[in-house]
DNA sequence: GAATAAACAGAACGATCGGTCTATTGTACC
DNA sequence: GGTACAATAGACCGATCGTTCTGTTTATTC
């Protein structure tokens, strides 16, 4: 399953797609700079879609990974763990080699919801959801669910900022609003919004 | 300038471009479905990076237009405009033809900075944060400037999760979480004051 | 009605694409 | 040492792409 040169493939496929597209990107080039022969990739990917779809999928584990390892890292408290991972998108977009996140392009370069490169990128959004949803869960925070949903698309927001301004300054941006609107869902646990209220919810 | 053949090409070309992708949408398919002759899109646009980059223009005035006029429709007290803002996504979600920020699908599909593609959606998003931006400084708010690019970040991840859930729902988070941000953002910087707005006075 | 220009249909071009096929080389295992 | 398998290089295929070119038709203007 995990042989060198399917690994290589991997990694290789994997920048070119992030820094050059991926209808861009042709066979031709992956297998150039990857020193592997073409029947190679066919044997191991079935196809450039196969190709896609395994790049994806690695990137999605890889970066979950590095999610939750931002959050072990900043604190114990799953409140600053939130934070957290906002600082870890400082540090992230301040590479100059960021180029958005990858998911977003599969989404905008394959539109139609029901090919493969679509679906796995709505599983990862899925899976960077329920990251934050357990974080506000663990942090109990009414309506975790709902919140997570909204963190994550807070860091959509600040992916997508990021890569057209080029600075950091989106992470920054990002955990400030994060900070509030955490702040503002532990307040309401005690002190109910007006909102809410005239709502009839509590 | 404004040659009903020209205008025919922009609006088809602007629909498969949103629904299919830039790459994947062939020259002929946007002939053939604006029934156009070839040498006509030639002579108008030089070449099909030409149409692409005219098709984002007018889609960028096309935005900004729709948006003042949810603007407009929606209050003459800023704060209450802005959120009219995300009210106006709420729509536009909901409509099954949806599909996601042609801007957003630009910068993925074209990942080099320099390039026009590139650049239009980078102008195109300034014009959307100095929007923001001055609809905040209407409302008196403070850092109008960091707020106009905090809405805008809202405004894009909101778009960007839009596109991939295919509910409005993205759209009530976004308002849900503005709200909460310019709230903030009033009570800092009319802190003393607080009360006279409540009143009225304001 | 003649002249000018724009738009027409469509063949053709060179390039590139994803994918297949062939024939050869290296390597591990019994 | 022979067998089996993986990987190699590279020719080759059909399709599609953006673009150019040719010749004809339509509409506008003097």
């Amino acid at each position: 399953m995990a042989s060198p040169k399917r690994e290589k493939l991997l990694e290789v496929a994997r920048r070119l797609f992030e820094t050059e597209g991926f209808h861009t990107t042709g066979i031709d080039r992956v297998l150039a700079e990857a020193g592997v022969a073409k029947m190679t990739l066919y044997n191991n990917f079935g196809s450039k879609d196969g190709l896609i779809v395994a790049v994806l999928e690695s990137a999605s584990n890889d970066m979950v990974a590095r999610l939750q390892e931002a959050v072990m890292a900043s604190s114990s408290d799953p409140y600053e763990q939130v934070l957290g991972v906002f600082d870890a998108f400082g540090i992230w977009f301040s590479d100059p080699n960021f180029c958005g996140c990858m998911f977003q392009a599969a989404v905008a370069e394959y539109p139609d919801p029901q090919s493969q490169p679509a679906k796995a990128a709505r599983t990862h959004q899925l899976r960077v959801c329920d990251m934050f949803g357990q974080l506000c869960a663990q942090a109990e925070l009414p309506d975790s669910e709902s919140l997570g949903k909204m963190l994550a698309m807070i860091a959509s927001g600040a992916m997508c900022t990021a890569r057209q301004v080029q600075t950091r300054e989106p992470a920054d941006h990002a955990r400030q609003i994060a900070e509030i609107l955490l702040e503002r869902a532990g307040s309401i646990g005690f002190a109910p919004a007006e909102a809410e209220i005239a709502n009839g919810l509590v």
